[in-house]
This record gives C-alpha cells, structure tokens and sequence, in this order.
DNA sequence: AGCACGCCGACT
DNA sequence: GTCGGCGTGCTC
C-alpha cells in the first residue's frame, strides 16, 4: 500500500474558506480512516488541531506541503453516505460552511477530548540541557503533555525535541463511552449473607445497624443501583464501599441511558386501530403512496379534531412491521410528555425522543441508541429530522406551517427541505399534516408535487364552534376600555356557571404597543413601507419605529388616515388581562399561561395539567395555548385581540393570524359539548378573521394566493435575505454598499440571465442588537443551482475582500 | 476565524 | 533607537 493521501473540510471553517484541503494519512491510521470519518488534522501557520471531515481518497497529491492526519474518531461516528450527502445539501441549500452541517448531524459528546502525548523517538538528539527531560523518557513509556508542563518543561522546548527529532507527538482521543453508575449486589448467595448477620458469625458478624440495613435491603431486592440503595437505606457510599472491601458486596460498573422520558409508561400495547369512514379513506390514499416504495410527499389536511394522530399511528405501524424506522416531528411547543407517551405506550422502549433542550449526555445517548438499531420512532422537534436511521420508511411533519421548522440560527435550514431530501433519498414517505397548511405546501399540492389527502370530518361528529365577532371600537365608544367586552364578559360568566372552563388567547408578541385609531381602526403604518409602526417607550416619551425600513417619528396625535381620529396604544399583555379578569370576574380561577410562567421545561405541562384536571376556570395566555391536548371541558374560547399579529412587519401576517386563530378556535367544543368562540378586534371587517371564523382555508386561500401572485412573493418567487452585522456602525454603511455594488456588477457581468431583484440596503427590525448594528437586503428570485452558486461567490468574496469586522449572514425564505 | 508578516506613532 | 498599533494575506 503506497503512502495515501485524503481530501478533508474542516469542522470550524468560516464559509470563504470552507473547501476541501489534502493531508496524507499515515500508515498507522489507513485501516481506520474512511471516507465519512471525523479526523484530527493540524490546520495553519500555528498547526492549530482542528476536527475534519474525510470527503474523498487519492494516491497522489500535486499539494507542497502535506500535512499528517493526527488521529480518528471511532468509527461510530463516521458519516454513512446518506448521511454526507445531507451535509452537501445543508451546505447548498443554506450556505453554510460543511463543518455547521456535520455538527448538526453528530452530538456535541462524540467530539472527545484530545490528549497529547511525547514518546522518545530513539534517536539520540537529546541536548545535554535536556538531560532531565530525558531521563524521564528513557523507560520508553509516553507522557501526557499536561504532565510535562506540569513538572516544569516548556511547550516551547517540547516543539523544538519534536522537530529535532527527539521526541514524537502521538495524539489520542478519548471516546466518550457514556455514563456509567455503579451497581451493587450480594458478592455470593444470600444464606452467606444471613450468616454474617447471624450470631454464629461470631467475630466476623455484622454489627453495624447502616451496614445491616444494607445487606438486608439487598438479601431481598438482590441488586440495585448503589444511588437508590444508599437513598432507601439511609446510608453513604463508604458503608457501602466498606462492605465491599470485605467481600459481601459485589460492585460494578454498568452503563446507563440517560432519557428524561425514562419515567414515562412503555408498553407495547399494539391494539389494531379503529377507523372512521373518512380516516380509512385517509389512511388508504397514504397507504398506497408509501407501498409505491418511492420518494412521495403527501399533504394530510385535516381539521382541527379530525384524528389525524390516529390515521398516523396505524401507518406507522405498518411501517414498523416492515422493518424499516419513522420520525414524527411536532412543534416545540407541542412536544409534550403527552405526546411522547402515546407512542411509548405503543412501541415501547424502541422510541427516542430529540428536541433542543436536551442535555449533552441525554442527546448523546439518544444519538447512539438511534445509530445502533435500537429504535424504530424518533420523536421530536426539527434537529430530530436529522436522527441517523439507516433504515427510513416514513417521515411525518405535524401542523407543517409552524414557524418553528425554520431554524433562525446557522444553518438556517427548514426541515421541511430537509426531510423532503431524505425521503427522497431513501425513497420514503412524507406527510406534512396540517389544518392550516403554508402556502408553500397547499401550492405544492395544486401543482401536483404532494399528494392532498383531505380529512375534513370532525371526529365523533363534533361540530365547529359557533363564532362570534365583537367589534372593540364599538366597545370603546361605549366607554368600556377593559380588554375584555361585555359580550366576552357574560360568556365567561355563563360558561363558568355551566361547571365549564374556557381558554382565553392573547398573541402579544413582545412588550410593543401598536398605535391605531380609535375612529377608522386603521393602525399607523410607516410612508414607506406597508406595515403598522410600533411604539417603543423609552425615557423621552417614546417614538413609533418602522421595524422594515428603520423609519421613525414621533407618536402622532391624530390619525393620519382619517385625519380626525383619536389614537389609542392598543396591545395589552397576558398580565393586564390577568388583573382584568381578577377585577371583574373575581370568584374566577385563572392560570396564565406564557413565557414568564412557564420557565423550566416542566412548568408548561404542570400548567397545562392542572387546566385539564379542572384546577382552573381560565386558561389564559399566548400561542401556547393554541397547542397542547384535548380539553375536553372547554365550551368557550375567547381572542382577545385578532389583530396583533395582522400587521406585522411581513407579507406572511395574515397567514399567521388566519393559522392562529383557526387553531384556537378548535379548541372549543368536543363531540359531546358544542362550543363557542368570541373573537375581539379592531378589524371586525377584515377578511382573515371572518374565514378563520368560518373554519375556511379554502376561501382564505384562494383570496391571498392571488395577492401573493400579483406581488410576486413566495411560493411564486424565493426570497433572500443577506444581512450585513458590524459592531463598527461607520463600516457598515459603506460595506454594504460595496456590498450592494458587487451584487449587481457579479449579476451584470456573470449571471445576466438570472431574474433577480435587490432592495435595500435598509435597517434590520432591531437595528442594534447584541452590540452589532444590522443592515439588510432582500432579493427575490428564484432558487436554483445558478442562483445558489451565485449567492456562494456572493458569500466568498465579502468574506475574502469586503470586510474584516463586518459579517455577511444570508437566510434563504426566512420567515 | 486565527495567526504571521509588515509598515507607521509614542515611549525608554 | 524599539514596542506595538492593526491593514493584508494565507491556511493542505
């Protein structure tokens, strides 16, 4: 075997210089090094280690100066080819640097920590100055860098023996094996134990009262884990340990799973399961696309209660007994205990649960028992979309037009890309379900790329909600400036008296206040954009912003549509309308329900737990509770704002408040209580809110789909955003600019046939934030392989010639 | 990104 | 005369 050489990216490369770079492998390492391995390579002028992903192998290399490959990672965590193709896709379709997409394929834990070693070479180069060093090597044994230096040698000296030829450096990585507990159990059988408690042991017999708690505890149980049995005995370790020393107690080391959800029930409980007419149809149009054994896509478009988990589970598992592995993918905030424990109960301990805050040990030990076969379900939210199955049948994105898809840190993918490349990869199926689909999927489906498998049938005959509309100006002018209207107020009431509970949903996103009129309705929106300013408070008095183009002026006294109208600070929190509802309703028991509340993972599903044991009349509070299971108490829900989501800073607004407010609709009534939605706003005439009334997506559709055409936004064009970040406000400027002016002439001179249109500069929505002033621009045009290979050398060059303490950053179709 | 090389201002 | 500012260029 002649001397190899391999193509490797580094793991922690910004984008510019983010290519494949040649290392010779040594010998020693041939037989461990594939292609898809994770290497230790020496990187710069100062040989910084750096982790690098080996992408090819040659016999040859035209390169000076080859460097050597350090060391390898285990081959557990070497990349299979499906799984490094999805690095290129996320590299392509996100520009990001290959390194961002292997760390979000592997766990943090695989990357172990790196131990240097010296080891004497046996070439006599020692300087006699360095006898003591020598000395220390002349058993021929290695020593670890940390402990030269911690007996006095220099790093400095320790490099000039490496080059020399003294020493020889040896680099060792040590694999993170897991956590391991130690497990403790009767060294022999338990009638020698009884001796030892017994008196005819004589001398050698037990007297102590912990160290004969224990050994009872154990004569029964047999073995347990030393942590559970210190805890039951009331004892410490060093009893324990003592009892151990003398031959009683056997102690071992066993290696345990970390999993939050461990304490959950896991059945296998696999009754068949029962469908309506309408979900059996359902289920035999997903059937038959999944058995084409093709790469196909589906849009399951159900309403809301229209048991779309049912018709899921009973695919899953035909799935399941075809040998091959599902993910099923939930927003954030629907990843409940709940919702993992209805698959536990199915499938058992062969479920693996992925989601953003998990731990670094309980990720790594999902990651492994999802690498090793163990699992057929992953569930979990968007990073589960890249959980290393070999096997994949099925992938299923429920309610698909969550915003949380979209990752708005690098690499900002959307999972619904990535898991439409892995289907088609590995030629499974794709179910996006929703009541309330993007416009990117229903799109899709017209045009025939998903299938649309409709479920439109309330289970059990439940019917919609009865609606109505109050219209706040009215509530105004009669005097009443409370968040809740009379009509809300008798509802409650009435509800209440009726043993019923209700949800109460207020979307305040963040702490601004719109400004509108109390006249015409209309909100104060910005001359150069067509979006609603917002009020920030500061010490002055305050100031309306435009968060698109950075517009600002000061809080206007009358509207500027109408001319004659009185403006209100509309947009009160989930906090004011908890002491409103203290004030008027006060024999009322109200659980507020938003980010403030529900700090630790746990307190969301306690809150939403006590609502649904009927510990709470009212349940109030922001998206969240849109989300979460089945209350089948609920008779009423109240929106007591519609608007506050209608103009926001982007085309998608209406889209968001029409998913919004049909989803919380939903929530009121089940088959057996028919319920009743009450809707606030300022906008009584607006059209989203009426459709989303009317539970009609359709209409809601058909309406704004035209718009989007006439405008040209997505799904008719892409969109991308490039923002340009500075702590250096005077460089920006002229950066994105330079920016600006590069774009166009690269267009011009290489790309004259690209549709693409730039705006912008302008300021971002939070002109400075962190210590960094933002710039944006947006261009729309179409994304493909010529117009991503654009926006790559658009990447590159800034990175190479535009700036050193400026920072390019692009997001493809944000939201 | 990180680090070295290289050319101009305030210090012993 | 030098120490050190950060502009420019390279990384297998």
């Amino acid at each position: 075997m002649t001397a190899r050489y391999v193509g490797v990216y580094l793991l922690d490369a910004p984008y510019h210089i983010d290519r494949e770079y040649a290392y010779y492998l040594p010998v020693a390492l041939a037989q461990e090094v594939r292609v898809g391995s994770i290497v230790l390579v020496p990187f710069g002028q100062a040989n910084r280690r750096s982790y690098a992903l080996v992408t090819s192998f040659s016999e040859e290399s035209d390169v000076e100066k080859v460097k050597p490959v350090l060391a390898v990672l285990p081959d557990r965590f070497s990349l299979g080819e499906e799984m490094l193709g999805l690095c290129f896709f996320l590299r392509e379709h996100t520009l990001c640097p290959l390194g961002d997409a292997v760390r979000c394929l592997l766990p943090s834990a695989a990357f172990s920590s790196v131990t240097e070693y010296y080891r004497a070479s046996g070439a006599p180069l020692f300087d006699p100055i360095h006898a003591e060093l020598a000395a220390l090597f002349e058993d021929g044994k290695r020593r670890s860098r940390e402990e030269l230096l911690a007996i006095g040698s220099q790093a400095a000296t320790l490099s000039r023996l490496v080059e020399a030829g003294a020493l020889v450096r040896e680099y060792e990585l040590k694999e993170n094996k897991g956590k391991t507990e130690k497990y403790v159990s009767l060294a022999n059988s338990a009638e020698e134990a009884l001796f030892f408690l017994s008196a005819e042991a004589g001398k050698r017999r037990i007297r102590g009262e912990a160290q004969e708690k224990i050994l009872r505890t154990l004569i029964a149980e047999g073995g347990m884990r030393r942590t559970d049995l210190c805890e039951l005995t009331h004892t410490t370790t060093a009893q324990v340990t003592s009892l151990v020393s003398r031959g009683l107690l056997a102690e071992e080391e066993i290696s345990v799973t970390r999993d939050p959800y461990a304490h959950l029930h896991r059945g296998t409980d696999r009754t068949p399961i029962n469908l309506s007419r309408a979900q059996t149809a359902a289920y035999d149009m997903l059937l038959s696309l999944y058995e084409e054994r093709e790469a196909r896509a589906a849009l399951l478009f159900g309403v809301t209660g229209s048991g779309k988990t049912k018709v899921m589970m009973k695919l899953i598992d035909r799935v399941i007994a075809d040998g091959r592995q599902v993910i099923v993918m939930v927003p954030e905030i629907a990843l409940t205990p709940q919702t993992v424990g209805i698959f536990c109960a199915r499938y058992g301990d062969r479920v693996a649960v992925i989601h953003s805050s998990l731990g670094e040990g309980e990720r790594f030990d999902a990651w492994r028992r999802i690498a090793d076969g163990e699992i057929d379900l992953v569930i979990g939210t968007r990073s589960a979309v890249f959980a290393p199955l070999s096997n994949l049948g099925l992938i299923v994105m429920d309610e698909e037009h969550e915003h949380t898809y979209k990752s708005e840190s690098d690499p900002k993918y959307h999972t619904r890309d990535v898991a439409a490349y892995r289907c088609g990869i590995s030629k499974s199926l794709l179910i996006l379900a929703s009541a309330t689909p993007s416009f990117e999927s229903f799109h899709k489906a017209e045009q025939g790329k998903y299938t649309l498998v409709p479920l439109r049938e309330r289970y059990g005959g439940a019917s919609l909600p009865e609606t109505e509309v109050v219209d706040m100006r009215a509530e105004l002018r009669a005097g009443n400036r409370s968040p809740i209207s009379a009509r809300l107020l008798d509802a409650l009431q009435e509800t209440l008296s009726e043993g019923k509970q209700a949800i109460l949903f207020l979307n305040r996103r963040g702490y601004n206040t719109t400004v509108s009129c109390k006249g015409c309705g209309s909100p104060v929106t910005c001359p150069n954009c067509s979006v609603a300013l917002t009020y920030h408070t500061d010490r002055t008095g305050g100031s309306m912003f435009c968060h698109l183009c950075g517009y600002r002026t000061a809080p206007a006294r009358v509207c500027p549509e109408c001319g004659s109208g009185e403006l209100s600070y509309v947009g009160f929190g989930t906090q004011k309308a908890e002491a409103e509802l203290a004030a008027c309703l006060p024999e009322a028991r109200v659980l507020r329900m938003d980010a403030d509340t529900t700090t630790g993972k746990a307190s969301y599903d306690r809150l939403l737990d006590r609502f649904r044991k009927g510990e709470a009349d009212i349940l109030l509070g922001t998206q969240m509770v849109t989300k979460g299971h089945d209350f089948p108490n609920v008779a009423l829900v109240g929106v007591l704002l519609a608007d506050t989501s209608l103009y926001m800073n982007d085309f998608r607004s209406t889209e968001r408040t029409f998913s919004q407010l049909t989803q919380v609709i939903g929530r009121a009534g089940r088959a057996d209580t028919p319920g009743r939605a009450i809707i606030q706003t300022y906008a009584p005439q607006n059209e989203a809110i009426g459709m989303a009334c009317r539970q009609d997506y359709d209409g809601f559709y058909r309406s704004e789909i035209e718009l989007r055409r006439t405008l040209s936004f997505p799904p008719f064009c892409d969109i991308v955003q490039l923002t340009v970040s500075s702590a250096h406000e005077d460089e920006l400027m002229t950066a994105s600019h330079r920016l600006l002016a590069a774009m166009t002439s690269l267009a011009r001179r290489e790309y004259p046939d690209l549709p693409l249109a730039l705006f912008g500069p302008f300021e971002a929505g939070v002109y400075k934030a962190a210590g960094k002033f933002r710039l944006r621009m947006v261009a729309k045009c179409r994304l493909g392989k010529k117009s991503r290979e654009f926006f790559a050398r658009v990447m590159t060059d800034f990175g190479t010639n535009v700036g050193r303490r400026v920072t390019l950053s692009l997001d493809e179709n944000p939201l």
